[in-house]
DNA sequence: TGATAAAATGTTAACGTTAACAAAAAATGA
DNA sequence: TCATTTTTTGTTAACGTTAACATTTTATCA
């Protein structure tokens, strides 16, 4: 492999020089820029990052944690992570993608493998995780999950408000007796969109009936076994929100099996807009979450932050959309 | 940061012994190795791998290169892709994912970064990149797309043989009129699966009719204007092959809005079996396609490579499996 | 023109680790 | 017991780069 000494000794300067030149430092004379420039490329030069980090203190490495790359990340979830992340990192910078569950203990994780960490945090078991990047002061940027902490960056939808829109759009459609198939417990996001959930039938003075949640993991198995539950009641729901498409799908199906039709006998509605949504039959009325673009905007921020550049923004919420489709009847005429 | 340094001092050892204790070098006492492990897990040390990779002349780094994050490669490839892999790198190696559309050159691309490289490749347009890899002497394995040179690795699924499996069935079940939806043209998956189709038609004397074949690049939205097409037609077939899942989806979705049914007036199949095939209604007849598998096979392989362990394959095919479900109506008795 | 300031380049050390070789300590054997 | 071998440890250099400081060259101005 070729090195700045080689490319120095052709130009007849020291590897100082060269290395300014590759730099370039304004303490340079131009010409001898271009030729230590030209001869670099014509060499098919390329730095050594392991030296260069070595002496610089830094990674060049950008660290992309998910709370499970195996389990309970639906595809579309991590994909959309990765397209808006791979987006945003130039290419200097080695991105680096790992499951937090793929660790026992974090102490590989530190300032001299990670400039930046990025977590897309599903679950508050995250947490542990967090505070130890937190403790070894590596810039961190924590998207998805709301954390208490206001001196961490934090990009993340707003569920509550979504779900309760689209809880909402049911009562305008007419629905009185509203369901809802919630997501794994322990994640936050599930939470949330039950909050909403809540919120939208409390506006709305409903009562809450308790038989009408019922629990799900977000996995399309579970959507489908809650669905069963609720259409075994006594007088199952008119509708349900699933807190996200893929048990929304499972829900769907669910109806299907039981000679049921969707919208005619049950609506549906779910979270998320993932891929497919838009290829259900019926279509799939959801509430667009912007995975994608959160991804981007914190690889965005977390290369400022490393960079040194000042970032102000502390809390950000980036807005759902409710898509409608056809998977829910309008029993008035309102919606 | 705590160096070998600092508990050299500690072990009143110098710095090399505390490389070999931490290396577990067979010239060390054993009470000294004691000693200085002790050490080292009280003061918490965890190596520097730009060190390590500078002295050593190796990265740590496996990359995992994919054709494209962000275009034509659905969620589903990219997320169980990156399962597989993900699974099987050992976590003292970082994972760095990138798509090959993402550089300009390759001159980043070089021993120094990576000690091997994994391309899950989608098409024919790899080849320079790959060619690059192998002029650098970076060990390299090709998953999912075949390659002629036998000195490469390759891991993939036979993708004609599963095709054909899939028209054989369509014919089984007493379809004559067999229409295909094509993948994205460059990759040689469509290509292979194309290859089954027309394989399974000659195989029973079928003769093959031009207008059956339409174009796709397996997004959905291709699979429903494909399908438009062949609606369109004359006669159109009473059962379309769909060389992967989302098209299948889009197909499906434009047989029903043309009034029609699935699979009382058109079977459908399709390729993959990614996530919510079996979510679909009806549920999707499709070739199951272990991406993850290969992608784990490939992660364990290039790590086999890397570390100079003997490697004997050359070439592995993973076989596909059809699975069989609600999407494909029996003309005849026979299936 | 020559002293002085400014700009450009060079020298040397450092980053944290492993490797080659050197030295010391321990074990062996007559 | 002491020479010899074997085992264990230490010393020094190296990896490729940047940074601090030193030196040389060039520009400026009285």
């Amino acid at each position: 492999m070729v090195t700045i000494k080689d490319i120095a000794k052709l130009a007849n300067v020291s590897h100082t020089t060269v290395s300014r030149a590759l730099n370039n430092s304004p303490l340079i004379k131009g010409p001898t820029k271009k030729k230590i420039l030209e001869i670099a490329s014509q060499l098919n030069y390329s730095p050594n990052y392991n030296a260069k980090s070595l002496v610089m203190q830094k990674s060049h490495t950008i660290g992309l944690f998910l709370t499970s790359i195996s389990n309970g990340t639906s595809a579309s979830f991590l994909a959309d992570t990765i397209k808006g992340v791979n987006a945003a990192i130039s290419q200097e910078y080695n991105l680096f993608i790992r499951g937090i569950d793929d660790y026992e203990d974090y102490s590989s994780i530190n300032p001299q493998r990670f400039d930046g960490i990025i977590v897309m945090s599903q679950s508050i078991q995250d947490h542990s995780f967090i505070y130890h990047v937190l403790q070894k002061k590596i810039p961190i940027i924590v998207l998805n999950r709301e954390i208490e902490e206001d001196y961490i960056m934090n990009i993340l939808s707003d569920d509550k408000e979504g779900s309760r829109q689209a809880v909402q759009y049911l009562i305008d459609c007419g629905h009185k007796d509203i369901g809802i198939i919630e997501g794994t417990p322990s994640f936050k996001s599930a939470q949330m969109r039950k909050e909403g959930y809540l919120t939208a039938l409390i506006d709305n003075h409903f009562p809450i009936q308790q038989e009408y949640s019922v629990n799900g993991n977000y996995d399309m198995e579970s959507g489908y076994k809650g669905m069963e539950k609720l259409l075994l009641l006594g007088k199952p729901p008119t509708a349900v929100f699933c807190s996200n498409d893929d048990m929304a799908i499972g829900a769907m199906n669910a109806v299907y099996a039981h000679g049921l039709s969707v919208p005619d006998d049950i609506s549906i509605v779910g979270f998320d807009d993932s891929g497919f949504a838009q290829y259900t039959t019926p279509g799939l009325t959801t509430v667009k979450r912007p995975v994608e673009q959160i991804s981007y905007l914190g690889a965005k921020n977390i290369l400022s932050l490393v960079t040194g550049k000042e970032v102000t923004l502390e809390k950000v919420y980036v807005n759902t959309e409710l898509i409608i489709r056809k998977s829910v009847k309008s029993i008035e005429k309102r919606c």
